[in-house]
DNA sequence: TCAAGTTGTGACAAAGCTGTGACAGTTTGG
DNA sequence: CCAAACTGTCACAGCTTTGTCACAACTTGA
């Protein structure tokens, strides 16, 4: 059964989540403050964190950095609407989603199992398609409109990957680096010259992206279904 | 024109599935086991699937976790009356929506129109939404009814985020200047220029503006359903 | 009425960000 | 072992964003 590790000093809060997610059929596990909470990560290792940024002692985006560092289980964040700071923050420490309060059972439901998805998604599977897009990971092969069809690098190839996987969400700049090259390797060079070799090769017009945009000061995202006359 | 996978072993169910959809301008490409569904997922890449839980050799189970491995092609699930399970099972394997047998076609297609809505809206986007401004912050677009788009900078994105989160109440020069720029930087030339850059942004006449209103001596408040002749 | 403060507006420059080309070091494949 | 491909590094132009300032119009209160 999916074990779902629920972070929130909110008692009241941490209930209602864990209420509304028992009924979905997952097994639960409550800490309310983020020293419990890696104490009950490393024990237990759930399959995803439910976590709230604002913690006693030890916070969300501490709690977020270590779990990153010896795992990658996925994490969603919650955090209050209109702390733009806070999310991108947490993004960047590499949480794969967020939620800001309040949110409805619905969407917290919603949220999990996407995230859920894709984490098991970003395994197996040797190919993934996105719109007009499809990538065959294994051999690093991308073809549109199964009529033209590119051979991609392996750093292009992964970026790709990861862009597809997130298709029409905005992925920050550090999350992309940190999932190209790794932890503290790469900078914001090799990214911007990365997308750059990227959208020669795949973009009808490089200098007009219909794939890849750019979200200036945050990162760049896949559109999954780009109009032609843009 | 959009096209829709019906997959059904009842033959006689599935005609009137497709027989419905079909009224409605949907193309419909019709399977009746799981291989088939598979294949034909597979050539014609449609924009949602119709599918049934129990099918004979792959079950509705297999096919929705194959489909899921590859792509987010919207699926709504047929199951038979309060087999929960199915129903949870099948939503943790990604299914969009599902409809309990027997359900009449206004259901079916309300259903199909809802599922394809949401999936075009990319799902779960968080925007805010107040009177006829939508903003969309991970994107840091506002769209408005619908029709015009503007990206906004990061500052007015912040800006207007916060007004829109206290739509119709005035917020005072400080609180505002304090949740822009964070307490203590920023002075009152700063907000002065925000708000008259995006009003020159937004407003339809932005030396007459009809979004965010000026109380003198205050502050500053956005207004939720303007009047067009103001 | 007048003075002080407030608001809208335009101009401008500094700082930062992004796309781009060039080049060299490294890896890969034959 | 060589050539080709890949990758990291750098510089630079163009653009956007942002802070700053000046000034005119307006409001307010004594």
């Amino acid at each position: 059964m999916t074990k779902i590790l629920v972070v929130d000093d909110d008692r009241v809060l941490a209930d209602v989540i864990a209420f509304t997610l028992r009924r979905e059929g997952y097994q639960i596990l409550l800490s309310h403050d983020g020293e419990t909470a890696l104490q009950c990560w490393e024990q237990e290792l759930p399959d995803i964190i439910v976590l709230d940024i604002g913690l006693p002692k030890i916070d969300g985006f501490e709690v977020c950095r270590h779990v990153r560092a010896h795992a990658n289980t996925p994490i969603i964040l919650l955090t209050v609407r209109d702390e733009e700071d806070d999310i991108i923050h947490g993004l960047d420490l590499g949480a794969d989603d967020y939620i800001t309060k309040p949110f409805s059972p619905r969407q917290l439901v919603a949220r999990v199992r996407a995230v859920l998805r894709r984490a098991s998604q970003s395994l197996n599977e040797p190919w993934q398609q996105v719109g007009n897009l499809r990538l065959d990971s294994s051999r690093r092969e991308l073809s549109i409109d199964d009529a033209r069809t590119f051979t991609l690098t392996s750093l292009e190839n992964r970026l790709l990957g990861y862009l597809m996987l997130n298709a029409n969400r905005v992925m920050t700049i550090d999350a992309l680096i940190d999932h190209v090259w790794g932890p503290a390797r790469g900078d914001r060079d090799m990214l911007r010259q990365l997308i750059h070799r990227l959208r020669s090769k795949i973009e009808p017009d490089p200098s007009n992206p219909i794939y890849i945009e750019t979200v200036p000061g945050l990162g760049y995202g896949l559109i999954a279904e780009p109009d032609i006359d843009d």
